[in-house]
DNA sequence: ATGACGGTGTGGCACCGA
């Protein structure tokens, strides 16, 4: 059973390398992130001809928009945080039923929140908190749960290319890091530090100033697993390949597999 | 200190992302 999160930074430019993607990686479910498109103009007919004949939208028009296409049947669909009204279309979940029985999936766009200070800042540490209250619900519900997306926080130093240099800037903040602490102290676990990985893994990288090449980047997608999914988790690993793409997404898939 | 790149929607650019 493999799950995996691309935000891909407009659904209507990166579909074909989408469907390139899943030719490749023939994941049981893919969760998207900034699909920049209204649910009218989701291409549902081009990934279900890819096998993926199980989709969950909650689009929006320009920004945000997250969806999660899947092999597997999807019930219970729930769109943004229950208890938190947003006008963004940030969240999706619903429940696989998969051999080994029910799997709760949470994806998410989180808010990026700018800089420290402004009402950006303040909408992400809000929502981050509705999030969390939402989802201790959902994990009493749902012992078997991941959560996945583009959590524009990096957890710790080893997610940032300048740990130094970035100290308290936006993705970097103790406050957004207590946040996702407190994420953990639900009972989640980071999946990809379950594992030995390599030095200065990053998920994305932003286009200017070569940043790519020069390894310039952040880990903040991210894929959580409740505890007793833990013992279950066999790899996870960040497929960098899709950003040396032409026209990439600024943020590459992450991927879980799970027995 | 700023902007650098790319997507969107519009409009001759501005806004947003991270």
């Amino acid at each position: 059973m493999k799950l995996a999160t691309w935000n891909v930074n407009s659904l209507a430019v990166r579909l074909p390398q989408v469907l390139d993607w899943l030719a490749v990686n023939p994941v049981d479910a893919l969760c998207l992130q900034e699909l920049k498109l209204p649910d009218d103009k989701f291409p549902l007919q081009a990934l279900q001809e890819a096998g993926y004949g199980h989709c969950a939208v909650f689009g929006q028009k320009t920004y945000n928009g997250v969806a999660i296409v899947s092999r597997l049947p999807l019930r219970d669909v729930a769109k943004n945080i229950q208890g938190f009204a947003d006008e963004q279309s940030r969240v999706i979940a619903a429940t696989l039923d998969t051999p080994r029985g029910a799997l709760r999936l949470v994806n998410g766009y989180f808010v990026n929140g700018q800089a420290p200070g402004t009402d950006k800042f303040a909408y992400k540490m809000q929502w981050l908190a509705g999030l969390r209250h939402w989802l201790a619900g959902e994990l009493a519900a749902s012992p078997g749960l991941v959560l996945v997306g583009d959590f524009n926080i990096t957890f710790d130093d080893r997610d940032t290319y300048d740990p130094e240099g970035l100290r308290e800037t936006i993705h970097h903040t103790s406050e957004e890091r207590a946040q996702f602490q407190a994420l953990l102290e639900l009972g989640l676990v980071d999946a990809f530090r379950l594992f030995e990985q390599p030095e200065k893994s990053y998920s994305w990288w932003d286009y200017r100033e070569f940043a790519f090449r020069r390894n310039r980047g952040l880990r903040i997608d991210h894929i959580l697993v409740s505890q007793p999914l833990k013992p279950h988790v066999k790899s996870c690993l960040i497929d960098k390949l899709p950003r040396k793409n032409e026209r990439p997404s600024d943020h590459v898939p992450v991927v879980v597999e799970l027995d």
